[in-house]
DNA sequence: CTATTTTCATTTGTCCGACAAATGGGCATA
DNA sequence: TATGCCCATTTGTCGGACAAATGAAAATAG
């Protein structure tokens, strides 16, 4: 046996070639969000390849979000949304057994550099929204469920109004893990509710007031809150994420 | 009509299920990382569809990156990776016309949390790794190629060493765009080269004392450069990623 | 007896044809 | 005009089929 002259060859799936045409369109641009990718049929005349071959690379599209079919209809190109990526990397960061202790260094600074932004840039309209959240949330402060929503909702308005995508997207992932615990806290804290509204409270309005220390002072009250209202509950910041929510259905943690 | 009373209804479709059980069986620990899922006739059986159906939910998990099929044969689990799920986000960026001013302001903010990390959390072998990235920096400060991966294997490292794997995966998309700038920069401005190995120079010694002060002054630095890099590479820090991403193939960049 | 070659059963990738259900549009009817 | 019905199109699913690749068992050569 030779040394290693050759690299492995190796023949892409057919599939795969048509999920990787299609995806070629959309990230040039000839395929712009909104437009129809063809029925299936039409695709089987282009790519001549069978049906079945068609059906198995559209789920592959399917499946990074490229693509959609709305209602059992026409398959068109989807607007670029990060929800489906940040599920599936809340989905590694479980597999990876990151602790919670990871998720709340890195929510600080990334929620910091949010409240930061929001700052700077926020508009009259991000304002508003934020408002319209923290008077849902003063109705809320009962619900438990509802208000850990209406908290992420909260920050992922912030980040929004930072106007930067990339924070957007770096966040999302360790927001949707601690979405679920914000309930839990709230359950087992009794002044867990009052606090967090509180701090959206001054949070916004050190926005409106464009304090910046305010606001990162407010900011680092609110998350380090978390991390105490998480442990008054009883769980360990050390512990994995898995162990937490893995007594949560799937379904309704990563959507 | 009346008020919206009712949630639309939605059926899932048979291959979405047998993408969601696999996907339940490796979520909740029991199939694990390397396990075989078994033979697509296997699974025709176990759940009742056929194997068509089976196949097109097998693309979901694919693209997915939670199983994998090697040479042609077997299924098996795959062990988290995040790399496939940096490159798509990448994609989403490039997509969401992300400028470069996004990614510079996160990066920012990441890299200083990153060194922050290190200084606190850096073991030997940690440091070593660094230290070889740079001895290998120093000798291709000539070829830009390769002194662009080398950063960017460079920062990978530092994100490592801060033992945050939440910051790993929220900073590696922006870093995969940044790649290919920083060699478009090396190539364009003369100095460019020798203050990037020099501030990684600076950067390892105040993790190696500890200075976390010095660090961030340095990162902040190194950061701050490559912003004036771009910029009298004769790039706009405001134009979409999109602009200077698309003359290169995209093979090359998301891998 | 060991090393190589030759079957041989499995499994995947692809293809073909088929049908029920859902959808949307046109048409007839009230 | 508004409603219901019919029909072509398209998707989701099914059954069966076959070539190529793979790995292992069996046969052969040394």
């Amino acid at each position: 046996m030779s040394a290693t002259r050759f690299n492995k060859i190796k023949v892409p799936a057919a599939y795969q070639m048509v999920a990787d045409a299609i995806e070629r369109e959309i990230m040039s641009g000839r395929l712009r969000p909104g437009d129809q990718v063809g029925t299936e049929a039409e695709l089987v005349r282009q790519f001549g390849v069978n049906r079945s071959t068609v059906r198995e690379g559209i789920r592959l599209l399917e499946q990074s979000g490229l693509v959609q079919r709305e209602a059992g209809r026409k398959l068109h190109v989807c607007p670029p949304h990060y929800k489906s990526l940040s599920s599936r990397m809340s989905r590694a960061m479980v597999l990876g057994q990151v602790t919670f202790r990871e998720i709340h260094d890195a929510t600080l600074v990334l929620e910091l550099m949010s409240v930061g932004g929001a700052i700077d840039h926020a508009g009259e309209e991000d304002i508003a929204a934020l408002e319209e959240n923290q008077r849902e949330a003063e109705e809320a402060a009962g619900d438990p469920t509802r208000l850990a929503r209406l908290d992420t909702n909260f920050h992922a308005l912030l980040a929004r109004a930072a106007g930067n995508r990339v924070l957007e997207l770096a966040r999302e992932p360790s927001a949707l893990l601690m979405f679920p615990t914000t309930e839990l806290i709230c359950r087992s804290v009794p002044e867990g509710a009052g606090r967090l509204i509180g701090a959206h409270r001054h949070l916004i309005d050190a926005i409106k007031s464009r304090d910046k220390d305010e606001a990162k002072i407010w900011m680092t009250r609110h998350v380090e809150d978390w991390k105490k209202g998480f442990e008054r509950a009883g769980r360990n910041i050390e512990e994995p994420v898995s162990q937490v929510i893995e007594r949560l259905s799937p379904a309704n943690l990563f959507e």
